[in-house]
DNA sequence: AACAGGTTCAACCGCGAGTTC
DNA sequence: TGAACTCGCGGTTGAACCTGT
């Protein structure tokens, strides 16, 4: 199959690494148009990269909510699991893994996990030790559910817990950062401190959609809520002002709740590598 | 200090699936 | 119906970095 019209190199199209004028380029675009259509986003960002790199380039590394940093003890298990599982399934992994790209579970994978996995499986030869097999139907898995759970419900562990959760959405962008309540969930408030901004529930409401509110059945993308109208004064007011989530320790109506994972959410909304979910 | 070999990770490539016209 | 196009995935590459000698 030869290359696509719009995915064929032309000398216009810049390769490697990607400049910090470039990351500023596409994240300025995609707040402003969102995502729509990726072959249209370098011409109208003015990006000399082609649709598929600048997709890449905001999958993998610009898109908020992306957890850097070191894989937790939990999530190499978690990952070990799902391997075994799934096979090379990176993308459905990285599902289970919230923060975490497919790209980059696939390099810990190759560079780390492999050897490990290899390890492990020679020292069961000798051993056998109950070990982790299907995720979908096992008492491994619930014990790592579980364990995940008591731990948030009883909220000890709770740092060991925070490196299993990402940083909230656009924490790389703004002076915000993971904590987590006495319940072992990551409460935030979005707060007008400081500036004005209203902060109503709606105007909440209004600055999920704008970045990839997804709803119960899946049906709204996050290209469609971006190119929502009415969105784009918060979106800039965000950007221009020290608008932040706050700390909060007891949930109210004007709250909104984050926590990460799919199978820890609070009941107002969660964070997956996709989007966020109510 | 200099070099070689190993490791990490961002980015590229090719392909299949889905969508549009 | 099928060609053209877009998207997303998994495999691979290669530059940068690390470590040992």
């Amino acid at each position: 199959m030869g290359l696509r019209s719009s995915e064929k190199p032309t000398k216009k199209h810049k390769k490697g690494l990607w400049s910090p004028e470039e990351d500023q380029r596409l994240k300025d675009y995609i707040l402003q148009y969102g995502i729509s259509c990726w072959s249209s986003v370098p011409l109208i960002a003015g990006l000399q990269r082609n649709g598929k790199s600048c997709r890449l380039r905001w999958i993998n590394y610009l898109r908020p909510g992306l957890k850097r940093g070191m894989f937790s003890t939990q999530e190499e298990k978690l990952i070990l699991t799902l391997h075994q599982t799934l096979g090379n399934k990176w993308s459905q992994i990285a599902k289970h893994l919230p923060g975490r790209t497919d790209n980059e579970i696939k390099n810990y994978w190759h560079s780390y996990l492999k050897k490990r996995a290899s390890i492990s499986r020679d020292a069961e030869a000798t051993y056998t030790e109950p070990k982790f097999a299907d995720i979908s139907n096992t008492e491994e898995n619930d014990f790592l559910v579980n364990q995940r759970n008591t731990s948030f419900e009883s909220g000890e562990q709770v740092q060991s817990h925070e490196s299993f959760l990402p940083k909230l959405a656009f924490a790389d962008w703004l002076p915000i950062s993971n904590n987590v309540g006495q319940n072992g969930l990551i409460n935030y408030q979005l707060t007008s401190e400081k500036t004005g901004f209203d902060c109503t529930a709606e105007k909440q409401d209004e600055f999920l959609n704008g970045f990839g509110y997804i709803n119960e059945a899946g049906s709204s993308s996050s290209s469609d809520k971006f190119c929502e109208d009415g969105g784009d004064d918060l979106r800039k007011g965000m950007l221009d002002s020290p608008f932040r989530f706050k700390d909060q320790s007891a949930l109210g109506s004007d709250f909104i709740d984050f926590s990460a994972g799919d199978m820890l959410y609070s009941g107002y909304y969660y964070m997956s590598n996709s989007g966020i979910y109510s």
